[in-house]
RNA sequence: GCCCCGGUAGCUCAGCUGGAUAGAGCAACGCCCUUCUAAGGCGUAGGUCAUACGUUCGAAUCGUAUCCGGGGUACCA
């Protein structure tokens, strides 16, 4: 309805010759000021230099014109706002598209056609996934999601790198850890990883070939070993979380192919590259970048910013017309060296948009948890989902804004009872259900759209108000690139549908009001399942 | 030093493309289960929206400055 009726203001704009400026529509918070409010003629005042409330009142001249069988009532408030209330039929014939879509209620078509790609996660096979790559992992997830509801087809990437000397160190460890488990004496590399997953790869790795490899002197074989295991984890890590990548892109083709040759020569035809002290400079202050960086050390090895370009560019070069990246605040850095060189380059970083979540601390009782791979100490992603359940990793996730630290509190977390917002969701659901169940035992329709008309409480119009807006949340949430509109959008719906839950019965001696009622808590019950579907948790029917 | 996030109720956070009386949950206190699931609802209490100045008819929201917390600032990734 929000569309209709800024379409009808942009009408009336056009013929009172009013300048066509961008309308706001928004939900009234109090129910009093009717069923959607804009605040053009206040905007308009400002540009005209106009009394708001005279322009106001001409606007709503013309809205009765020509758009009286929409609107019950059309008004001026307050400053200068323009109040409507909707006529019944109108928001009856939007409840009933509910239905009539089911499970593909919320869905647009507005990036149809278009490619979309999301990078996520992206972390080295040098351990198991920590609590902090959840959050990119679930972020990026549910951000393809969002692209998908919208239209788009998206493929997820992750990106990763195993060569290097974090890859080496990572050999290395296993491998000392192996020779000390078959009696020989050696000692632990500087900065190796002391996690005790690495013991329990240099155990199986012992259990596989015995003392075969007790005189090797690379540690190659290793480091292909604990590569093939970690991948091993963290892929039924987020499977077990219902994350799947269409594509693992290793960094080191960017060197077979040479596109790492080709990207520094191109740079380099554009002026943006020269050597001093016997590296390759990218020349960031050229284009607005504080600093140069250097892109091949003096060693001749590349830092990552190079391959991160040269993969970026794929990324365009692969035609994709939405390209998304998801990074930790740590990463903050390299991208807009990134992006300039994507400019320069005369790519379209238009499409491009990088999205930096905030860090997650893990308390335990208030205490923080230091994390870190090459240290022992850090909670596992595997081990939080075994505590609590992946859904509930995936709203907790998701219900923070991702530019906000995330504070999790184990204890919390693993307390499945309490005050967890997803549980509320969920009851509501499963409250539905059980009306829904009741009725069909009393042989009652749940699809019976004749006295819709009957809904008639404030708390019903409300509800029904909020529950047609879901797809302009799902829009929203596309525009802003943000999960957490979904999960605020689904706990103010099940808010209003716990109250009314207990403000009235839905299955009474009334048979029409009854069967009015179960429409209108079925339809319910779909937007709520759709939601948490969007956020990939499945909906319980009971609990 | 410079760059990026954040600072809203005791705690965890919504609200931020300026709008009508700043909202939830938890914690506290008091009510509501003969009636579709009390994992719920209702009520009370709790606020200098970090601070100051500015822009505006109107600022939690925009701008500038300051303070506090986090992150980044490598020829590490």
């Amino acid at each position: 309805m929000n569309n209709n009726f800024k379409k009808h203001i942009n009408y009336v704009l056009d013929e009172l010759k009013y300048p066509l400026l961008d309308i706001n529509i928004q939900i009234p918070k109090q129910i009093s000021h009717g069923d959607l409010t804009t605040n053009i003629a206040m905007l308009l005042a400002k540009e005209l230099k106009l009394n708001p409330i005279e322009i106001a009142n001409n606007i709503i001249k013309i809205l009765k014109k020509h758009y009286s069988e929409y609107y019950q009532n059309i008004s001026t408030a307050g400053p200068g706002f323009i109040n409507v209330k909707l006529n019944k039929n109108i928001i009856l014939e939007l409840l009933k598209e509910i239905k009539d879509k089911n499970e593909n209620y919320g869905k647009n078509k507005s990036g149809k056609g278009k490619n979309a790609i999301v990078e996520f996660v992206s972390a080295n096979p040098t351990g198991p996934l920590t609590v902090a790559h959840g959050r990119g992992a679930i972020v990026g997830d549910t951000v393809s999601r969002i692209l998908e509801w919208n239209g788009f087809n998206v493929d997820r990437e992750y990106y990763f790198n195993n060569a290097g000397r974090q890859m080496r160190i990572l050999g290395e460890s296993v491998k000392s850890r192996y020779l000390n488990n078959c009696g020989i004496d050696n000692k632990f590399p500087e900065n190796g990883y002391q996690g005790e997953y690495i013991n329990d790869i240099a155990k199986s790795f012992q259990k596989k070939f015995k003392k075969d490899y007790v005189n090797e002197k690379s540690a190659d074989v290793f480091k292909k070993y604990a590569e093939d295991k970690i991948f091993e984890n963290i892929k039924n890590t987020l499977n077990t979380l219902g994350i799947n990548f269409d594509n693992y892109f290793n960094e080191d083709d960017l060197y077979n192919n040479k596109d790492i040759d080709k990207t520094i020569l191109d740079l380099d035809n554009k002026g943006l590259i020269y050597k001093k002290d016997n590296a390759t400079w990218f020349a960031g202050t050229k284009v607005d970048r504080p600093v140069d960086r250097v892109l091949i050390k003096s060693t001749g090895e590349p830092t990552y910013r190079l391959p991160d370009m040269a993969y970026h560019r794929t990324k365009f070069e692969r035609s994709y017309d939405k390209i998304i990246d998801i990074f930790g605040a740590d990463h903050m850095d390299a991208y807009p060296d990134i992006m300039a060189a994507m400019n320069q380059l005369e790519y379209d970083i238009d499409k491009m948009k990088v999205l930096i979540h905030q860090f997650v601390t893990i308390t335990e009782n208030n205490k923080p948890i230091k994390m870190s791979t090459r240290k022992a100490n850090f909670t596992t992603l595997q081990e939080l989902c075994d505590e609590v359940s992946p859904e509930v990793v995936r709203y907790f996730f998701v219900m923070r804004n991702i530019n906000s630290h995330l504070n999790f509190e184990l204890e919390i977390a693993k307390d499945q009872s309490d005050a967890n917002p997803i549980f509320y969701l969920q009851y509501a659901h499963a409250r539905i259900c059980t009306m829904l169940r009741k009725a069909l035992d009393l042989d009652l329709k749940i699809d019976n759209d004749k006295n819709l008309i009957l809904l008639n409480e404030d708390i019903e119009n409300d509800l029904m108000n909020t529950m047609t807006n879901f797809p302009n949340i799902i829009k929203k949430s596309y525009t802003k690139l943000d999960p957490q509109i979904i999960s605020n959008y689904l706990e103010d719906l099940a808010s209003k549908f716990h109250k009314y839950y207990s403000a009235f019965r839905v299955i009474t001696e009334n048979k029409k009001l009854t069967e009015a009622r179960l429409y209108l808590i079925d339809s319910m019950r779909i937007i709520i399942k759709n939601g948490l579907n969007l956020l990939g948790i499945i909906e319980k029917e009971k609990m």
